[in-house]
DNA sequence: CCTACCGATCGGTAGG
DNA sequence: CCTACCGATCGGTAGG
């Protein structure tokens, strides 16, 4: 809670720049394949300077994935859930969930998806637990759904089996090719529920 | 073509050993988070030693790849197709993929599906051409079961979700637990086409 | 496959 | 945030 008035006020912005660069480069090469040279390098400082922004390079993949994840969450809790149905809910959750890895304006969702591992002990334990918290969100929302048109039992499997099939697609999608990421979306879902929806 | 006696002979056993220790170390910590001597470690060997099998690091990478590539293919390829429904060749190779994957007797399959990334160059791209026979072979079973049982259309896009979900397995299975890595594929099948199979 | 070693680079620090 | 730097470690090599 103590900070220096330079790193609210100044600080911030830097901050986020080194974070948003750091995160490109860990995704294009992994984290342990970047330097903090690299990072340095991309956002114009001095290599030693990113020391005064953070204690370590751990640091800075513990930022971008905690901020990219808390982003994520921040979009899919905003969806009125109680005001739709359990189909409608869960496809403009798997359309919004699409658009925010394929996307990906900031440049943080694969720190998400794969690079956070590479934390270990305290910052590692941060990314799980809000993790614990986006995997209770979907999985809520596939039990809904299970049951509102009698999908098969093994809800926890299927909804991972789904969760893989819709984070997966940042291995394959190409960005700007024949479908939006909300596009995809929709054919994702489609792809679940055709046979349910006749 | 051209090797020497000694790698013929004994050279082929220890050669194994070290990619097989190397794969489980670039699993655990990926490949730039591996270090030589870790490898050499592992293997009971001096850290130079390594260089009298491999000429870099690199080509371990490329050698656990290769060869965790080329045996799942075997095996998926040693399934009799033209003997078999649709449907049932579909489910023997979802089984065999996930028994494959998640068994892992080599440790190869994680070099396979993410540490092939950090590769470059005429390695890479090695492992990009065995690679595309691996989807082909995918393609072509998923457009078989899509014909004989009326998925959807978008094949392609419905291919690789399904792919998504079987190798995103990988990232939540515990080994030991309720099903065994063949009826967790049987599970995956029954996801997919419960509502086909009625 | 070991011994002995190299130049380059690594993450990080001290002092301003 | 820069300057100047450190000790440790990196992938790899020469010679046997």
């Amino acid at each position: 809670m103590v900070r220096s008035k330079k790193l609210q006020i100044g600080g911030g912005n830097r901050r986020q720049e080194i974070v948003h660069a750091a995160a490109r480069l860990f995704r294009d090469r992994g984290f342990h394949g970047t330097t903090v040279r690299d990072i340095a390098l991309a956002v114009h400082m001095h290599s030693g300077s990113l020391f005064y922004h953070f204690p370590s390079k751990n640091d800075i993949l513990h930022a971008g994935t905690m901020e990219g994840l808390a982003s994520c969450l921040a979009e899919l809790e905003a969806i009125p859930v109680d005001e739709m149905t359990p189909i409608d809910y869960f496809r403009v959750l798997t359309r919004t969930q699409l658009d925010h890895l394929l996307s990906d304006r900031t440049g943080l969702a694969p720190l998400v998806v794969d690079e956070w591992r590479h934390l270990t002990g305290a910052l590692r334990d941060e990314v799980m637990s809000l993790r614990n918290r986006y995997e209770a969100l979907w999985l809520a929302a596939y039990e809904r759904l299970a049951h509102a048109v009698g999908l098969s039992r093994h809800e926890k499997f299927s909804c991972w089996f789904f969760l893989g099939a819709l984070l997966g697609t940042k291995n394959w999608y190409v960005r700007g090719g024949e479908k939006t990421p909300q596009e995809l979306g929709d054919v994702l879902v489609d792809w679940l529920l055709a046979p349910y929806l006749k």
